[in-house]
DNA sequence: GGTTGAACCAATCGCAAAGTGGTTCACCTA
DNA sequence: TAGGTGAACCACTTTGCGATTGGTTCAACC
């Protein structure tokens, strides 16, 4: 065996092993927190050594397909948004009010900052969000391609500390309170008034209007506060009588 | 022993036991975490029972004076903010130039929501504030009367979200990479205009003029912007040179 | 020179026991 | 009879320990 079959062997190795934790991230069966086996596990169960498998970690972490920490483990995907238990700690100690009127200062600076960032690509993702969101017939699924939206418009916004106080009022808004309180919110006839709503702070976005996006974005959430708002008085009383909101 | 002397008695070990548990709180030899006794030693150290202690304490606790949890103990104050763990996190991730941008759309926000909201004492404790921030000759304290008024008007604007945003922001600000970089703001040239800030800002609140609040808040932070960058762009580089500010 | 297995280190987790505030109850006293 | 007390019980938090897991280094081997 030559020097040259020798490399050739080692790096086939090394990809063999990449390939194979590539599929057990991608399609594998993991455990239903997105824990990986560990490193040791894999190292006897793909007959490698262990430095062989860190080495293929370290490549998919590179690429965001997992994150790892000393002493936990290794999981799929990103670590969970940190803002979670602070949100918690937050949620019994804000009204609706509270969280609609945050959300109508925060929302329309993120689209604002988002108009002033965003490239051609992003607006073209936004515009796919959106359609999924108003042509999809499931109400659920409705509602996961609205979140993604506005999401996507935090995080092109470019901005940590905001985009933060976003996620904080995102995670205050999925608890299963305020979900039943957007339940009933829902309404078919006012699809085509958000639609229409997210198509034009989209155009704004494009064409790179900061005031428009952040006046379009108001325009939507006034829409969704008022409608909100509605829907409580129709029902009497529930957690508070000027809550917000949704899509 | 009639029963009015018995009742006078009683009355007296209660009020002995809240003089004695007040008197430590505001003077005693507390732990470094400010962590009191617990309920059983207090009990036996006064010689009175456990549930007089809790009814002294549950007095002191109603005058924020000291904050109790189960399974955890008795501590000095209140309990501590919870974005201080986040703010951790964020800092890492976040640059000078970015906390400035939030800032730029948090603090107004909260100066509106204040000027909507402010009573007459508020109005006069922020002037307070402002007052000793501007008349101290020690710069470390200045900061200190500086920060409280932010806070203050925070708190006024009565929006937990917003002022767990702004809590952020603060913490973050507060760390020691911040504290340097203000600390070379600094200028005995500028606390004249700062002054005349803060009190322009003030009269807005106390007319409950919102759009005049906001747009003094946001004039203030631009001077402060401006003379951060300046001082970095003097100094050369140093974490980012769009960075912000301090008062 | 690169890989490997082993050894060691630092961080995390799970668990049981101990500790601490929260609540209830029976008893005692005036 | 009303209020205080001690005891018991409960729910939550902390602590300490052993086991586990990723992070790093090193010597041996090919």
């Amino acid at each position: 065996m030559t020097d040259a079959q020798n490399t050739i062997q080692d790096v086939e190795n090394s990809s063999y092993v990449l390939r194979q934790l590539r599929f057990l991230v991608t399609n594998g069966d993991v455990g239903s927190n997105g824990k990986l086996p560990t490193e040791r596990e894999l190292s006897e169960t793909l007959g490698v050594g262990r430095r062989a498998v860190r080495r293929a970690l370290e490549a998919l972490e590179a690429e965001g397909l997992v994150w790892r920490k000393q002493g936990k483990g290794t999981f799929i995907g990103q670590p969970p948004d940190p803002t979670g238990a602070l949100a918690a700690v937050i949620a019994g100690q804000t009204r609706a009010s509270e969280v609609a009127e945050a959300r109508l200062y925060i929302e329309p600076a993120l689209a604002g900052l988002c108009a002033a960032r965003a490239k051609p690509d992003d607006v073209r993702r936004m515009r796919v969000l959106a359609e999924r969101t108003h042509q999809t017939a499931d109400r659920d699924a409705a509602e996961l391609w609205d979140g993604a939206l506005h999401r996507m418009i935090a995080r092109t916004a470019g901005n940590r500390v905001l985009l933060t106080a976003f996620s904080l009022v995102d995670e205050i808004r999925s608890s299963d309170a305020w979900r039943a309180l957007r339940e009933k919110a829902r309404s078919p006839d006012t699809n085509d008034l958000y639609a229409r709503q997210h198509m034009h702070l989209i155009d704004c976005i494009e064409r790179g209007d900061v005031v428009g996006a952040e006046e379009a974005m108001r325009a939507h959430l006034n829409t969704l506060s008022a409608r909100m708002k509605h829907v409580i008085e129709d029902a009497g009383t529930v957690s508070d009588a000027a809550g917000g909101e949704d899509d």
